[in-house]
DNA sequence: TCAAAATGATTGAACGTTCATTCAGAGCTT
DNA sequence: AAGCTCTGAATGAACGTTCAATCATTTTGA
């Protein structure tokens, strides 16, 4: 433990793991002190409470999907390219950070998720909206509104995740190609 | 309030209520115990412990669920009659039933949902599992493995009845037409 | 150069509150 | 009167939060 911000780091990937494994309800401060190795009143001087901690878990999460997606998209290349690419930056985003995966599908279910937060961190959702735009723009896919497209895709692409994590190997073994998933969504937002 | 039976399913619409509105923290057995009008211990009477309740409100939903779209299915159809009117339904039980959503929505997602929890109640997996092989065996859809299937559908329905509560006013005047969804998935599973 | 002072982070015991759960007694039905 | 359901005050554990005290680091001033 070095520097403030790798202790605050450390506060918020405690308390990430706390809810992944066992909910809102389920992560007392006292707990992600211990795991973060802090006393519990130190989490109140990068925190104001216990809320604002987890809105801050949300915030960090949100960057670094924002930074392993949206920032590797590159929006020259013709737009079918980059929905392939985005899906695959996603899908191995969530596969190799499954606590965060695990943290975003409560925190975005759950009622902690309004519009407010939304407009908090404008990042990664105005980014998404102005994607399904271009795509939209270009004639690549269907003329349907960019919050219809967005379910569908992400939450295709979160669940498939999370399946392939839970019964990776179970549906190896029946040789489920999980590659075809893509080209499911695909055929199901690409312009007639 | 007159029968046992009665007493019981207000205990769980109240949970249920609480929950879709505040979480599974924010639903103190206290304020269940009010908005059903009993007394704290009479829950106990209905059920083991505060866990036992949720589980029991899980339970519950389940079933009115397997009632409003499984039921209502007639395997003898050509399936994407099937598909549409399962999509039909159980959009329509979704968005008649916004506090049944929010409860699934939050559980599905949650440390609560356990792969015990489907072995304790088949009814509802097992015949969605049985409908996507049914799809399968007569060639009108992919042939996928079930789980992906059930996914991609179900994760959509639920999606999209979200939206059209949140943001169907918003969404009508810029004159988005939901009934285009289940087509999009359609295309997404239906066989080549 | 270095002690003294100031700053600000950290600690963890203590606080008041809220929680899930219990249970003795009351009420109701048969 | 027997056998239940129901009540709500009581219980003690657990919770989020506070804060006086401690510690580490930086700044000051001679």
């Amino acid at each position: 433990m070095e520097t403030l911000q790798e202790k605050r780091i450390s506060i918020i990937k405690s308390g990430m793991e706390l809810i992944n494994e066992h909910g809102f309800h389920g992560c007392p401060i006292s707990q992600v002190a211990k795991k973060a190795g802090v006393a519990a009143g130190t989490i109140y001087t990068y925190f104001e409470n216990k809320e604002d901690m987890i809105y801050g878990i949300f915030k960090e999460v949100i960057q670094k999907q924002y930074k392993a997606v949206a920032l590797k998209d590159n929006p020259e290349l013709p737009f079918q390219e980059r929905f392939f690419k985005f899906w695959e930056n996603i899908s191995e985003f969530y596969f190799q950070n499954p606590e965060i995966q695990g943290f975003l599908d409560q925190f975005l279910k759950s009622p902690y998720n309004t519009e407010e937060v939304h407009k908090e961190n404008p990042s990664w959702f105005e980014w998404t909206e102005n994607f399904y735009l271009d795509g939209i723009r270009q004639g690549a896919i269907k003329d349907i509104n960019p919050i219809i497209l967005k379910i569908l895709v992400n939450e295709s692409a979160h669940s498939l995740a999370k399946v392939k994590r839970n019964f990776g190997k179970k549906l190896e073994k029946k040789k489920v190609d999980f590659s075809s998933y893509p080209f499911m969504i695909w055929d199901a937002i690409k312009a007639n």
